[in-house]
DNA sequence: GTTCTTGCAAAATATTTGCAAGACG
DNA sequence: CGTCTTGCAAATATTTTGCAAGAAC
């Protein structure tokens, strides 16, 4: 299918070897559409074993097609760095993370609010998590 | 000395009854300015037992004293809640998370960024963590 | 054959709970 | 006494690593 060629060249850009374990994982995350933790992986991929699962987050991450969120719920998740997510030098990341469903969606990328830093504190990267109720929830 | 009495006031004011334990753990957190954890203080309360730190720590956030940080390390940390951070129903909390020391810092209490959410969604709290280099590392 | 990936097991790290003894009123 | 707090031990949850077998090139 072309589909599955589309996501080869998705890991091909980013110099990931397209193996099996990886096509499955980048698949969930292009279909789920939310931020999603090791476990929730290991249960969708139930073939795959945590700790590969584990090392393709890794290694997903190493290369920006994902990055993690820490939505305050305990656990590491993470998404998918589209395109409205620039994983570069100045990082912003906006997710939501619903108190009700516990799901974390990202938000679409809006222009980073201007925050005052104490002198000599130099910024890189910036991570707004809004908590409250998702459309499905309210 | 006073100190002490001013701490116990402290707690009294949120409902928790001013022991030992709690008192020492206020202590700390007045003290270290900055965002710890649960392993942070068990090592900095030595007599101290881990599990009622823990306690104490889920006691104090209950009741607003300290609030929780996801500054992406892994590990949970707490901090104070200050007067300029309103544990109330619209939360803001800003930190500031140190990727060569890994210190986290609560900052001065600034405006949200206005952001725009989908169709639905509620607002109740809004954690923004940047990321970079502290003063004291740069 | 050499390098990279995978699965299994287990270690390491973090968080949380049960329970009985003790403190406090 | 009765309630709340504490320490100890242990369970649970989460993240991470070692290693040998297998796949890819």
């Amino acid at each position: 299918m072309l589909n599955i060629n589309q996501e080869e060249n998705i890991l091909k850009n980013r110099k990931v070897k397209p193996t099996a374990v990886r096509l499955l994982v980048l698949r969930q995350f292009m279909e789920v559409n939310k931020a999603i933790s090791l476990k929730d992986l290991e249960q969708l991929l139930v073939h795959s074993d945590k700790s590969t699962i584990f090392r393709t987050l890794k290694t997903f991450e190493q290369q920006k097609l994902i990055h993690s969120v820490a939505d305050g719920s305990g656990i590491t998740k993470y998404a998918l760095c589209l395109e409205s997510c620039e994983c570069e030098p100045k990082d912003q990341h906006f997710h939501f993370h619903c108190i009700s469903c516990e799901m974390t969606f990202c938000l679409p990328k809006q222009s980073i609010p201007i925050v005052q830093l104490p002198p000599k504190f130099t910024l890189q990267q910036a991570n707004l998590v809004l908590k409250g109720i998702c459309a499905n929830c309210n």
